[in-house]
DNA sequence: CGGTAGCTTGACCGATCGGTCAGGGACTGC
DNA sequence: GCAGTCCCTGACCGATCGGTCAAGCTACCG
């Protein structure tokens, strides 16, 4: 490792180019991604990250990888305690804390994950998913439910990679009034309906 | 195909390649879609795409610039009837027919506008949905109300294109089930608190 | 000091990218 | 019959794609 100072400097360099790939997965899509880009963004050669990962689908499954393991610990933990409104308003919080802190490997397997079939991880984050719809939605799942789920999850997805909501002057809204935020539009939306919800137009 | 029967074959070449187009740069994105893709999906020769449409560009121009165009009578309409909770109603209704006549489109400028900036249809397509914002959250815009908005566009962008909700047995839900969702949905995210909206974990 | 392992790189590969161009076949008007 | 227009296509272009390979460099170990 030249002039390496502190940990190794594969780990670093691994790390470096983990990052700014999910970042170029996340905004320009992986099938839009070059490797050269990413190289560039990061600081490396193409043969650099053909060195670190051995392919471009192993460095979408580095990137990604690890958040669809915390996905699957969440789900794993779900299957416990079910249908208890207060729990589900538990498992809530610690589903919007997973987002925030998978902002980008979330908006990526998301919003890919149906058209970029066929490579592993991608397969395992759509099984999560999966998983994730059937425990939250009731088993015989109405249309409604089915609706419910998709808005929360595309539009959490949506709303945590695209920072500033298309507003170029925009002040980048603090995390915390995120986390609240997101966490009281997720509860209206899938908690079953807490006596009061205004059931317009049904 | 030269055989022309009814209109001219100008004009039914170039429709299919527009809905072929826009199939393809929904799905997999307009950076990941190539024209080759999509001539050969519509039984079509590259050069033929580029004998209808001058550039890759102006077929994205030509598949998604109608249902912008759509969007952007819709808010000239929107300037009129502000604020007063029924009409915001109305309006919702008219914007989830907009939605679901547009699917597509919708799905493909909402989460590639800001990738895909510079393309002069896309900076058209950010324009709408940056006015769209500013009508539907009040001026001074807490994060709350951004999180709902975003939300609420992400989330219909994403089930609109999202068709079975990764799941492989889905039945294909009936449009107009989800119009009705969509619009209940909608209301709840983006009507201003109307008295009985269940404030838990704000 | 020589050897070796780890990290990086440029040169190179075949395939594909968006795009240009010169035609070819089918139809129309003369 | 002939010219012209319209629609379509294969051949071709330079650039870039993902990926391979061998060489070079630094650091450490004997």
């Amino acid at each position: 490792m030249p002039t390496d100072t502190t940990a190794s400097a594969r780990a670093r360099a691994s790390d470096e180019l983990r990052e700014v790939a999910l970042e170029h997965f996340a905004t320009v899509g992986f099938g839009a991604s070059s490797l050269q880009q990413i190289a560039d963004h990061a600081g490396y050669s193409k043969s650099s990250v053909l060195y670190h990962f051995a392919s471009k689908e192993a460095l979408l499954e580095a990137a990604i990888g690890p958040s669809i393991d915390a996905l699957e610990d969440l789900l794993g933990d779900l299957i416990e305690f079910r249908r208890s409104p207060g729990e589900r308003g538990a498992f809530i919080d610690r589903f919007v804390d997973f987002l925030l802190a998978n902002r980008l490997a979330v908006h990526t397997f998301v919003n890919q994950g149906q058209s970029l079939r066929g490579i592993p991880v991608i397969e395992r984050a759509n099984v999560a998913i999966n998983r994730l719809a059937e425990a939250v939605c009731a088993d015989e799942a109405t249309a409604a439910e089915q609706v419910r789920f998709g808005v929360a999850l595309g539009g959490a997805a949506f709303i945590l990679a695209t920072g500033n909501l298309y507003r170029g002057d925009a002040p980048e809204l603090p995390e915390d009034e995120v986390r609240t935020a997101l966490v009281a539009v997720l509860s209206e939306l899938l908690l079953p309906v807490p006596a009061g919800r205004p059931d317009r137009a049904y």
